[in-house]
DNA sequence: CGGATATATAACTGATCAAGCAAATAGCCA
DNA sequence: TGGCTATTTGCTTGATCAGTTATATATCCG
């Protein structure tokens, strides 16, 4: 339930459906063919992405159409902001990062 | 053993390892100092992180010396990208990573 | 060598979680 | 209403894995 975005990439069945929502939204059904998964995995894969903000559903007759919200990649994205720093050697911002926490 | 990227970084104590590393080199009893784990878990993580590629060792004494090796970072870096292309607007790199799979 | 310090490995346990099957819900159409 | 499709939810099981204690390895110093 306290699902972190962290643990919820760890898993490759929500990567790859993250990676197809790239393409444009989807109904359930669509997403998961292909992926070898059951179909109530799917859903279940879908509901966690849900919880989390990373897809937004919307209804349509018996479907639901699942679209990406990288909004919440972005966090992914700050997390990362100090070792992109680190390796592309601007030190500035990695000192910034360092003075936060002290 | 065949532990991926994402999930290495699922795991809150691993992070705080790496956090801390931003910092500099430590030996693994400062590592671990303050992380509320005992210390053949921190070893555990290091070893993780090691095999992974994400620090390096240098031995001194009995001490063992983890530094950052954040080149393995890149890979998130760039698993992010067509994500990060979606909340930037940049669809240009969008299509670029889904020419790539088709 | 013997003791002390620093770190790693081994064996075990408990909790988490993905996956499957079965059943329930929701919306459409006759 | 009843049947049909699409999707979700409940329940159970099996595997993975973080954490612990105890033990082993390594390096220094007397």
């Amino acid at each position: 339930m306290t699902a972190t975005l962290f643990t919820l990439l760890a898993d490759p069945s929500r990567r790859a459906i993250l990676d197809r929502l790239c393409a444009g939204e989807r109904a359930a059904g669509e997403i998961g063919a292909g992926l070898g998964l059951s179909q109530p995995g799917v859903s279940k894969h879908l509901r966690l992405l849900r919880e989390a903000g990373l897809v937004t559903v919307r209804g349509e007759a018996q479907r639901r159409v699942y679209a990406l919200k990288p909004d919440a990649l972005r966090a992914l994205d700050a997390w990362l902001e100090p070792y992109r720093a680190f390796w592309a050697g601007r030190l500035d911002a990695l000192e910034t990062h360092l003075n936060r926490e002290a």
